[in-house]
DNA sequence: GGGCCGGAATTTGCATGCAAGCAAGAGCGG
DNA sequence: CCGCTCTTGCTTGCATGCAAATTCCGGCCC
């Protein structure tokens, strides 16, 4: 359960990015850690109740407590982690309740991004995102799905950016986390990837267009659509995330 | 500019809460010091621009830099703070630009809480939020500004515990934050105490009668009146929390 | 044999020490 | 007199030491 458990797949995570602290500047290794703690939880290699440890942290990432402690303190600010008083941090649950909550908030927040985006979107935003698409499109036709989740968060991180609304963007990126978390633990998600890119041709079309009701509302019909599904899935099929990381090769390598 | 220059109202503020570790326990320290800063920022004790000395913090404070550079850590991530390497964390300015944007989103976030609060309200919270809509009324009839606030607050954040989403509730937390902090920094209000009080009323009425759509749209309405009211009054009157404390002018390190 | 109790080891929480980096001020040159 | 540079002081970032709390394990009692 605590990080010794998991070796493999953590020193991997780790060895991936370079040293942790690329240049050796001085103030990098608390966002560091936060990073790398930030994707192994996402990611699922931590996996939902695990403990921990801030010393066996401090010896695996070649830092001091310090950094572990404030990238802890971090992570439960984001909601990622759960702290007990005088005890190990443990990593949230995945509470289909709380997954399910996201539908709601997620749908609303992308509905008004879809609205606002849609008004002050630029000719040279419609390509960025006609960009995007593509890639999508591309990434499909070639059966890469890690290539495709990346673009389809830059996708759909894009259309906030667009809104131009600082606040919706901050409060985007917090609820980016947890819908990428339950992303990675439903791992079966390909079913509704033909219908996606379709919706994200409307949603592309109606940006074109500048129909600020209409792109909200494929906006949130699309959000509503893919995280149902994902809900479904991991209603359906209990134990996805906990059966992932004993074979290492698969999933672990899409980052 | 430090912490030092405005020691009265900062002194008085903590000996307010009773020596920041009540029970003398052990992991309490973090979270009060959180708690303490954030106050001083959200009430404008700490202006927008103010550097936080860590030191000075702690000497204040009578804890170690320990934990007052987690909770600093933590307001960064709540948007109150603004980070700078290996510099003073400095307070967010309150940008008319921010303030405005956190109207759409709220607007929205409440809208939401209000549609799903109408379907799942029971006739006790109903209650409660009638109790908490009768306290406010009192309160304005007594003109107790502080009273009401507080009960406003309650109110809405009620509201957002009808809903039952605990994501939702998350969400909201964060931004009450934020419109907390522009509501003190503004200390004009009351122009609109009465007409707000007529749309509680139309709040609890739609709530009362558990139509969904009509409480959305009311809360909406509410929610987008009060933070216009509020961004004009903050768009009109430039320096109001600024004036309030010591010596405050445009090169800003006066003594 | 099972459950309860006690103590030791582990772990977090806080305090402090040391080095790197930024900022302000003195000194110098133009 | 003004501007630039270098140096000194202060501040943050990280590492580590110490005490309290928790947990885990062995022993003991029932």
């Amino acid at each position: 359960m605590t990080l010794s458990q998991i070796p493999t797949p953590l020193a991997a995570l780790i060895a991936r990015t370079p040293t942790l602290d690329g240049g050796r500047r001085k103030g990098a290794l608390h966002g560091g850690v936060v990073t790398q703690l930030r994707n192994l939880i996402v990611t699922g290699v931590l996996a939902p109740g695990a403990k921990l440890n801030e010393r066996e942290i401090c010896e695996q990432l070649a830092v001091s407590r310090t950094p572990v402690r404030e990238a802890i303190k971090t992570l439960i600010q984001d909601g990622l982690l759960h702290a007990l008083p005088n005890q190990s941090a443990v990593v949230a649950e995945l509470d289909l309740d709380h997954v399910t909550a996201l539908i709601d908030v997620v749908t609303t927040i992308e509905g008004l991004a879809g609205e606002l985006a849609a008004r002050n979107i630029t000719e040279e935003a419609i390509a960025e995102i006609g960009l995007l698409h593509y890639r999508m499109r591309l990434h499909h036709a070639r059966d890469e799905l890690p290539g495709y989740f990346e673009a389809n968060t830059a996708f759909h991180r894009k259309i906030v950016e667009i809104a131009a609304n600082p606040v919706l963007l901050w409060v985007w990126d917090l609820l980016a986390l947890r819908v990428d978390r339950a992303r990675y633990s439903s791992n079966l998600w390909p079913t509704r990837w033909k219908a996606a890119i379709q919706e994200h041709q409307g949603i592309l079309d109606a940006l074109s267009a500048r129909d600020s009701v209409k792109a909200g509302e494929a906006l949130r019909q699309h959000v509503r659509n893919g995280l149902s599904g994902l809900v479904a899935a991991l209603s359906g099929e209990q134990p996805p995330p906990l059966q992932k990381h004993p074979t290492i090769d698969p999933p672990a390598d899409a980052v």
